[in-house]
DNA sequence: TAGATTGTTAATCGATTAACAATC
DNA sequence: TAGATTGTTAATCGATTAACAATC
């Protein structure tokens, strides 16, 4: 039951199950193992296996409640409140984010938004109004704001950075393609867009 | 030398390192594998490994000629001639795909772009016309593009993957939140945005 | 009871790291 | 020559898969 036990890979992964349980018509129904392996493309032994991790509810011959197996997948990805998240840099990549429908199931909550751009600041998104990036300091600090998410071009990167552990962000999600420096304590996840281009070349390069 | 054996974990992180070797100012400077190693946050030897898998032009003591390196990654990572891709689905995210400049860089070329919308066909994105989705399978067999982006709504995205699949396309890069069935020659990369969700809220868990 | 599915233990596989040798 | 760095071989580590036992 301990937290810190569930290994990365298998964290990474339930999102993606939570992403197809989500999917499925609302009701009381039940799930395997089995079937949430084929929705998604893994292996189904590892699907036990990671759900083993995080649920105590499968039974034999019925598999899992869907509903129940879909609160013990929030349990540990989600927590109990929503988690607030700043985004700085309000581009069509920021945009897109905000606008990202999928979050809410994850506990996370849209609620800070900043750039630099003076045709922007003011203006709407998602319901949030940006606020210029001078801001970032001070509005994440007083609402307390635990996660930001990095998505403004590479060379302010780290400035932007710097300004969200001010405000006392534990985790960043970096979009920008490069390296951050951060306190120790403050938890830098790069979303690295580009690190999928070399297998997609590869496959062609193997076509001919 | 041979394509195959280079571990799919290296690919991944090539990108990252011909990043930063883009970033740094052009010339005829030396990069040794532990610059790199630090810039983008990895340890040195894995970055010496890597290279050692793409490059042989490393020298004891003084490292890599930086143009000669960036060379030798691109040849394994981009080919030869460009690659022409394809965008489906011209919201924020697909926008955002298609004006980003690090493509380039990786020998990936934006060709056409779909979207149902009345009021983006016809407009332009990046110097190319948006077409409507009903073209897909048209415009893209005429064109010979072997790489396609789907960015549209999950629930649309199995359409979309089929028509792109009709129109030849090699490779898919999926955005979408669903599992998509194509034949076995065609390559499927989840882009799976939501895998770091759990990453970020257990860091924050264990704060508490 | 028979069968389907979970959950666990063992085996395989691959990736990362450490130690060392080679070389400019 | 001495020192820094590459490249390789060996050791460790973790993740995936396979086989089996448990149970509804």
């Amino acid at each position: 039951m301990q937290d810190n036990g569930v290994p990365v890979n298998t964290l990474r992964r339930l999102p993606l199950y939570l992403n197809y349980l989500h999917s499925l018509p609302g009701g009381a129904g039940h799930v395997s193992a089995r079937q949430i392996a084929q929705a998604v493309g893994f292996n189904d032994v590892q699907v036990r296996k990671d759900l083993a991790a995080v649920s105590h509810h499968g039974r034999p011959k019925t598999g899992y409640e869907t509903r129940v197996l879909t609160k013990d997948i929030e349990a540990r990805l989600a927590g109990k409140n929503p988690l607030d998240f700043a985004i700085a840099g309000m581009g069509h990549l920021g945009t897109a984010l905000a606008q990202h429908q999928g979050f809410a199931g994850f506990g996370l909550h849209f609620a800070a938004a900043f750039d630099i751009a003076p045709h922007l600041t003011g203006r709407t998104v998602g319901g949030i109004t940006i606020h210029h990036a001078d801001e970032i300091k001070t509005v994440c600090q007083k609402a307390k704001i635990p996660v930001g998410i990095i998505t403004v071009p590479p060379v302010v990167a780290q400035t932007v950075c710097d300004a969200l552990v001010q405000a006392g962000v534990q985790v960043i999600w970096n979009f920008a393609p490069v390296h951050l420096n951060a306190p120790d304590d403050v938890l830098i996840e790069n979303a690295n867009i580009v690190a999928s281009l070399g297998i997609l070349t590869r496959h062609l390069a193997q076509q001919i």
